[in-house]
RNA sequence: GGCCCAUUCGUCUAUCGGUUAGGACGCAAGAUUUUCAUUCUUGAAAGAGGAGUUCGAUUCUCCUAUGGGCUACCA
């Protein structure tokens, strides 16, 4: 298609966004900017029986944190709108009966107990060629009773008439030609008229071509209704600007079968909603990736990479480098299970690239939920802590199984360190250690490391012994940094106040 | 059941007929370290099965199996 791209993400607001689908988000953003075109942000509520309050707002929301940006939408106006489809309720009337005038569709009264009655009676029933004569439509009443019956109110549907035995060709940019034969395809609903609203079907097709939408790009479960579309658009006589179609393939879970979905994170631990989501119905609150501690730039780069490479080995790769090697050639035909290993990877990866003054603001919150009262210390101190740890961890939140003996003394010694570590011996060593410390004027590691050092080699002690009962009095474990940056930084008061103290409560 | 799509290490994937089938996560071992991590090095680990086409198939075709999706007046 030579024309301008213009791709549009179009979710339904029954819900908070999926995982899944804010990748589709992700993939027609990066493939919209790669191409200097629009990302259209189209709502499409014609569903109004599983409107969510709260769903819209929370999308927008969850596309603004990870950084995909709209060009139109419904808060960014833009010339093809309204970006809302219940709010474009004339334009889909007028395009039904341009359908009907055509002898493209019909008027199909049967309610929804006589084909659910139907379906029990006939197995694998299907409203199509087949079988819409023997049901209550315009085609098989009489004209007069058709109109009366509209005018008695009586609820209709819209069904497009499929013309059966015909091999529908849809043009995938990753799958290839799908071919699909007409007669396996129903004569979908279109309308109705119970709450004047279209379905997806219509709205959708009347959508993309009134808004100039270039390609299609979904995820692949809309791949048996693509001939469908492609129906459409003939019986509309757009078939010439038709919208190039590429279906994604889907998020799977990551053990046993079937697609991701919202109970697999409950299940095993881990988000599948951007944002932490507060069920208005229930409230029931389900985990977000921004409330758990994942930065957006390694969400966007952990999800760009399921189901695309970039055909090198980069895996690091920010969102303008994705921008600058995103391709439809290198996305992956089948679908991928979601493994949320990796995702912390990426996590730990962009923590270290997070500048230490900034890691340390993030880490205050956390901080305070911990009992420590953050005015207690400088933000240089914070930051030293953060900047001596953050190599070992994957979010912000594990920053204070790391760091808190910076915070607070220990008040019980690990029993296994102690065991190994703390000699018949240690508490004389020790109380000879306090005094050594005492001596220092410099405090700093420069200085007090081979001050101790060298103590301990005169005096012949044990190197590692008397080493790790020391950082069993400081720290409380036989875990941490280098061991004189930590005396470094909390100081030569408070290293003895620690060294005395554990003389006085460690016992085997 | 019907229709469609897919199938390379446990997982995400590279390979566009000829490779010792590459990388990453995870896992294991080793090195480094006064500790624990980090880091570095190394290792184990894959073409679903069967027919073709071809001098030669992971790569192309078909069948089978398996997995996934769809099959609503939901999107």
């Amino acid at each position: 298609m030579n024309q301008k791209v213009r791709v549009r993400f179009a979710p339904s607001p029954t819900g908070p966004l999926h995982i899944g689908g804010v990748r589709t988000a992700l993939y027609n953003y990066l493939f919209a900017r790669q191409h200097g075109g629009d990302m259209i942000l189209r709502i499409e509520d014609t569903d109004s029986q599983r409107f969510v309050p709260g769903a819209e707002q929370y999308i927008n929301e969850s596309l603004a944190w990870l950084g995909i940006k709209i060009d139109e939408g419904v808060s960014e106006g833009g010339a093809y709108g309204p970006y809302k489809q219940s709010e474009r309720r004339d334009i889909y009337r007028e395009h039904v009966k341009m359908l009907l005038d055509k002898g493209k569709a019909y008027i199909a009264f049967d309610t929804p107990e006589e084909l659910d009655a139907k379906r029990q009676e006939v197995a694998n029933f299907q409203y199509d060629a087949s079988t819409r004569l023997s049901m209550r439509n315009s085609l098989s009443l009489p004209k007069e009773e058709v109109d009366k019956l509209i005018a008695d109110g009586e609820k209709y549907v819209v069904r497009f008439m499929i013309e059966p035995g015909r091999d529908v060709v849809v043009n995938d940019l990753i799958r290839g030609k799908v071919t699909i034969n007409s007669s396996v395809l129903d004569d979908k609903v279109l309308y109705k008229s119970a709450d004047d609203l279209p379905t997806y079907h219509l709205a959708n097709i009347v959508d993309d071509h009134l808004m100039l939408v270039s390609h299609v790009i979904r995820g692949e479960e809309w791949l048996p209704s693509a001939p469908l579309h492609v129906l459409l658009y003939e019986a509309f006589g757009w078939a010439d600007t038709m919208p190039d179609f590429v279906h994604l393939p889907l998020l799977l879970k990551p053990d046993g079968k079937g697609k991701l979905s919202k109970r697999d994170g409950d299940r095993l631990g881990f988000p599948v909603f951007p944002l932490e989501w507060h069920d208005p119905k229930s409230g029931e609150i389900s985990s977000g990736y921004r409330e758990s501690g994942y930065l957006p730039e390694a969400v966007v780069n952990f999800l760009a990479l399921l189901g695309w490479n970039p055909g090198d080995d980069t895996e690091i790769m920010l969102m303008d480098e994705l921008i600058a090697k995103f391709s439809l050639d290198h996305c992956s035909k089948s679908g991928a299970k979601f493994d949320f290993e990796k995702g912390k990877w990426f996590n730990h990866k962009y923590i270290q690239e997070v500048p230490d003054a900034t890691l340390a603001e993030m880490f205050k919150p956390i901080l305070k939920e911990n009992g420590v009262n953050v005015e207690d210390f400088s933000d240089e101190y914070i930051t030293r802590a953060v900047a001596m740890v953050k190599d070992r961890v994957n979010f912000v939140r594990d920053l204070w199984d790391v760091t808190r003996f910076f915070f607070v003394a220990p008040t019980e010694y690990e029993e296994k360190a102690v065991k190994k570590r703390w000699k018949e011996d240690s508490p004389a060593v020790m109380t000879e250690l306090v005094e050594v410390l005492r001596g220092l004027e410099d405090f700093s590691c420069a200085a007090a490391e081979p001050a101790v050092l060298g103590w301990i080699t005169d005096k012949g002690y044990h190197m590692g012994n008397v080493m790790n009962a020391f950082r069993l009095t400081v720290v409380g474990e036989c875990k941490g940094p280098h061991m004189f940056d930590i005396t470094e930084l909390i100081g030569k008061e408070e290293t003895m106040k620690r060294v005395l103290a554990g003389v006085a409560n460690i016992t085997k």
